[in-house]
DNA sequence: ATGTAC
């Protein structure tokens, strides 16, 4: 008689990393779908929205859904020469990344007319939730030669740029949705078509918005060093891979992201495939956003979280968001970081430790181009 | 995380 199995589900963090019951249920849930092959979770592992986020997961069949809305987002860092390094100074020149460029802005050059699927709204925007783009300075480097190929070396000040591709991978899973649900996408090249454009654009973005304040911090633009999507899916030894909220950890550097008030890691990625060769994209969360906002009114200040314990500036007129993307309500890095050291799965290149971080325009009257 | 509805 035939029966379903249910996928494997492999967690990859240690007994002392707490993981909320509900992410680990969701995973569970995951396994069980028709197809299914695996689901690695990753030591950020928390619960989303259906579906995990922080876990590699591999099917038979092609889950839109497993990639979520924010197709193509992901993380890139890139090289910034300063003359100055002052962060108050500098969190006042950042541009206002709430709105696009102007249609003459220089930063356009920085993606050469290419607009995936002609998708030209909010191209150039961070958007919101834990997106973020931060002016960094090189921390502690426990790899000096790796960290050399890449060019970065103790101190220099990088751009870490995490966003997505906004209303467009929105739009897409949106398409799928309504007439599927959460089930396979029926056309699976049709969606990956898509799904690609999206991917350009979450990277193009990425590069834009870098380039915008490159230019309104007096630097020239330049190519990203590190840069690689967490929600994504491809195809691989004939399955999917669905990655959601995980980073493609096959022989490939990447920024692990900390929060608003603590180092990020750049690691170098070795994972195999039984981790979904896949690694943690960030910290994790450890509180949902609603008990973020309640525990946090009553622990935290405003100007608390506006300037760091790293000594770090946070530019965000959105109080609320302020509360929500506290520090706290992240778990450890060092403890993710540890997790992924101890499974094989990456080594610590090097920290990069905030200066200035970028959420969303300050409120009040601002200062406009080309007005004092 | 998002655009949109409330």
């Amino acid at each position: 008689m035939s029966q379903h199995l249910s996928a494997t589900v492999t967690v990859f963090a240690s007994p002392s990393s707490w993981i909320e019951s509900a992410a680990v249920d969701q995973c569970h849930q995951v396994a069980a779908l028709d197809g299914m092959l695996h689901v690695a979770a990753m030591p950020d592992l928390h619960p989303g929205k259906g579906a995990p986020i922080g876990a590699a997961m591999t099917s038979a069949v092609l889950y839109p859904f497993l990639v979520g809305s924010d197709i193509g987002c992901g993380i890139a860092v890139f090289p910034i020469r300063l003359k100055r390094v002052v962060p108050e100074r500098l969190a006042a020149r950042f541009p206002d990344l709430d709105v696009p460029p102007e249609p003459g802005d220089p930063a356009w050059d920085a993606i050469g007319g290419d607009v995936p699927l002609g998708h030209l709204d909010g191209l150039g925007t961070v958007g919101r939730g834990n997106h973020f783009v931060e002016l960094a300075r090189v921390g502690t480097v426990f790899e000096p030669a790796h960290a050399g190929r890449l060019g970065l070396a103790a101190g220099d000040p990088v751009l870490v740029v995490h966003s997505g591709s906004r209303g467009l991978g929105e739009r897409i899973l949106r398409a799928h949705t309504e007439v599927h649900g959460a089930g396979p996408a029926p056309d699976p090249a049709a969606y990956l078509a898509r799904h690609d454009a999206a991917v350009r654009w979450g990277r193009l973005n990425r590069r834009l918005m870098a380039a915008r304040v490159a230019h309104a911090l007096g630097a020239e633009p330049t190519e990203p060093v590190v840069d690689e999507c967490h929600n994504l899916v491809e195809i691989r030894d004939g399955a999917y891979l669905h990655r959601k909220g995980a980073a493609p950890g096959d022989g490939r550097d990447v920024l692990v992201a900390g929060t608003r008030g603590t180092p990020s890691y750049l690691v170098a990625a070795h994972a195999g495939a039984d981790a979904g060769h896949s690694v943690a994209h960030g910290a994790g969360r450890k509180m949902s956003r609603a008990d973020a906002l309640r525990r946090g009114k009553a622990k935290h200040t405003v100007e608390e979280l506006r300037r760091t314990p790293v000594g770090s500036l946070v530019v965000c007129g959105d109080r609320q968001l302020l509360f929500e993307e506290a520090p706290t309500a992240y778990k450890r890095i060092e403890q993710v970081i540890g997790d992924l050291t101890a499974h094989g799965l990456a080594t610590p290149v090097a920290t990069t430790v905030p200066l200035v971080t970028y959420k969303t325009a300050d409120q009040g009257p601002r200062r406009r181009r080309g007005r004092p």
